[in-house]
RNA sequence: CGGGGAGUAGCUCAGCCUGGUAGAGCGCCAGCUUUGGGAGCUGGAUGUCGCAGGUUCGAAUCCUGUCUCCCCGACCA
């Protein structure tokens, strides 16, 4: 078997694999802080990537940015009484503003407060308290905002960019004059949300609707993109969610309507976390490493140098460097085609492997020999290496847009069939029940998949599956009518659709 | 927060049961060799053995506490 970079592979032990794909494709590491993580450059670069996507997007739909405060007085969260139950079991609560010299050298905390502040474990409470100020009449609806912040929730468990107790993302919080307005707001949001994930990140997701077990606290409606990772279990990878009036009852968002009579608002909040980079690797990276998805890619291209003997050294990085420039002309989806040059002086294959590791979609290698015939000898991401092809630098150079094209839209049909080809229709509970059972208990294979079945609708159904199996309904698709009445798994009371279940991150 | 595993050189880990003052491989540094690809040979540097107590003449090793990481469960984006 060849050698692989990354050890454990997948099929051994999936958890450990990613664990040291995110390690070796340097995009973050654990911190001092228990449950918080850095996000490294490569990592964070990402992250800047998706940004700018998604921001592009949000803009297109008619919302700007706003930023709220970090702290969130206590009293706020009690407002909404689903809410506080959500999120009252893992929020950081600041008491004090001072610190002070304690009696053994060491610093002690002074000064309480008279109200304590919540770190935002989400902000829909604050965001509120706000819009109530701004909105009085029907003249200041809409209100379209997005905040791009960092929010704190004290997870028990924590596991890089897939949950840890601080993360970065995104929540728009919208304010409509109407009920079919907001909820419209909603279903555009997460149909942004699919558009992205799809085209950006080259991840195929399922849009529907959350059961009542897994909607958001204090939302009357949530919606969910739904991705299928590598080991076949689902991971929840942005949400939308209709408010109803909820939030404004609470927060106090009134406004005279055109027929002069005070109404609440109807509220929706959606958003994505750097949990999508999570999904990203677990969607795309294989046994040597990271792969990017070219559109999200930090860079496009790593040039690598081969210089063999000194006096080759200069004529080759002038090559190297005009082959950067070349590449340099072309433009990406509206992004410069972004191109390294590495001369760091570390071995060759050192070097070459960084780059897999890495995930960066294309790896040119140029020596002394093809500097005669003005060639690039090519690596894509996507393929093995044993695919490295020589090409000429001016043709190269006139396809790489194309060429990256190609490799984000292999991406986004690899995950595609993989997803598909894993996805069964069950009907009886005894094939559900073994679809979901790995064979070796003591070391679980990867197994299992989306299983499209019935549902009755009832939360005991749902509830006794999510027991026995740790299967939970993902969601409901919005296609759900189509496949038709049928028994419920569970019970076999008739239910209007099939939905999809699967083991979730 | 419950159950399991683990923290020793930059990295991966051995040593721990049966206490005697720290090792290997990889990486790093130097020199030589090699030269279309994760190189070879020789030499060298590197650790308050997670942290704090305790037992002991003596602790990486035994005991207690504590922190962190990983896996499973409950909870969650």
């Amino acid at each position: 078997m060849e050698k692989t970079a990354i050890e454990p592979t997948r099929a051994e032990n999936y958890p450990d694999w990613y664990q040291q794909v995110v390690k070796a494709a340097e995009l973050a590491e654990t911190s001092a802080v228990r449950g918080c993580m850095v996000i490294k450059p490569w990592g964070y670069a990402v992250w800047e990537n998706i940004r700018t996507g998604l921001d592009g997007l949000f803009k297109a739909t008619g919302h700007v940015n706003a930023y709220f405060p970090l702290f969130i007085p206590l009293r706020f969260l009690e407002q909404e009484a689903e809410h506080v139950d959500g999120f009252a079991k893992e929020c950081a609560v600041v008491t004090h503003h001072r610190l002070e010299a304690g009696p053994d050298g060491g610093l002690v905390p002074a000064g309480e407060l008279e109200e304590p502040l919540v770190v935002r474990p989400t902000s829909e409470t604050i965001i509120g308290e706000t819009y109530a100020k701004w909105v009085q009449s029907y003249r200041d609806l809409p209100i379209l905002v997005n905040q791009w912040a960092n929010v704190v929730r004290w997870e028990m468990r924590t596991r890089m960019f897939l949950r840890t107790a601080e993360f970065l993302w995104q929540e728009g919080h919208t304010a409509h004059e109407t009920r079919e307005e907001a909820w419209e707001e909603t279903l555009q949001m997460l149909e942004v949300y699919r558009q992205f994930a799809e085209e950006y990140m080259a991840m195929p997701v399922l849009t529907g609707e959350k059961t009542e077990g897994e909607r958001f606290p204090g939302a009357v409606h949530t919606f969910c993109i739904e991705a299928m990772m590598q080991d076949r279990k689902a991971l929840q990878a942005g949400t939308s969610h209709f408010l109803g009036q909820n939030f404004a009852k609470a927060s106090g968002i009134q406004f005279q309507s055109r027929e002069g009579k005070l109404e609440y608002a109807w509220t929706t909040s959606w958003g994505v976390s750097t949990r999508l980079i999570g999904g990203m690797i677990m969607t795309h990276a294989d046994d040597d490493g990271m792969v990017m998805p070219p559109r999200l890619a930090p860079s496009h291209v790593a040039i690598l140098p081969i210089i063999r003997k000194p006096e080759d050294e200069e004529t080759v990085l002038a090559f190297c460097e005009k082959a950067a420039a070349a590449l340099r002309q072309h433009v990406y989806h509206g992004r410069g085609v972004e191109v390294v040059v590495d001369k760091r002086d570390v071995n060759a294959g050192e070097k070459s492997w960084g780059w897999i590791k890495k995930g960066i979609p294309v790896v040119l290698e140029i020596g002394p020999r093809d500097l005669a015939s003005h060639s690039v000898f090519v690596y894509r991401r996507d393929k093995t290496r044993k695919d490295r092809y020589g090409m000429p630098l001016e043709d190269f150079a006139r396809g790489i847009v194309a060429l990256l094209d190609d490799i984000q839209g292999n991406l986004l049909a690899r995950a595609r069939d993989l997803r598909d080809s894993n996805t069964r229709e069950i009907d009886d509970m005894d094939t559900f029940r073994a679809f979901f059972t790995p064979e070796d208990k003591e070391r679980p294979e990867i197994h299992g998949g989306f299983a499209r079945s019935h549902w009755c609708g009832r939360a005991d159904c749902e509830k006794s599956i999510n027991d026995a199996l740790s299967v939970t309904i993902r969601c409901i698709p919005f296609d759900r009518e189509k496949t038709g009445p049928g028994p419920c798994i569970v019970c076999g009371r008739e239910g209007p659709g099939r939905v999809v279940f699967a083991k979730a991150y």
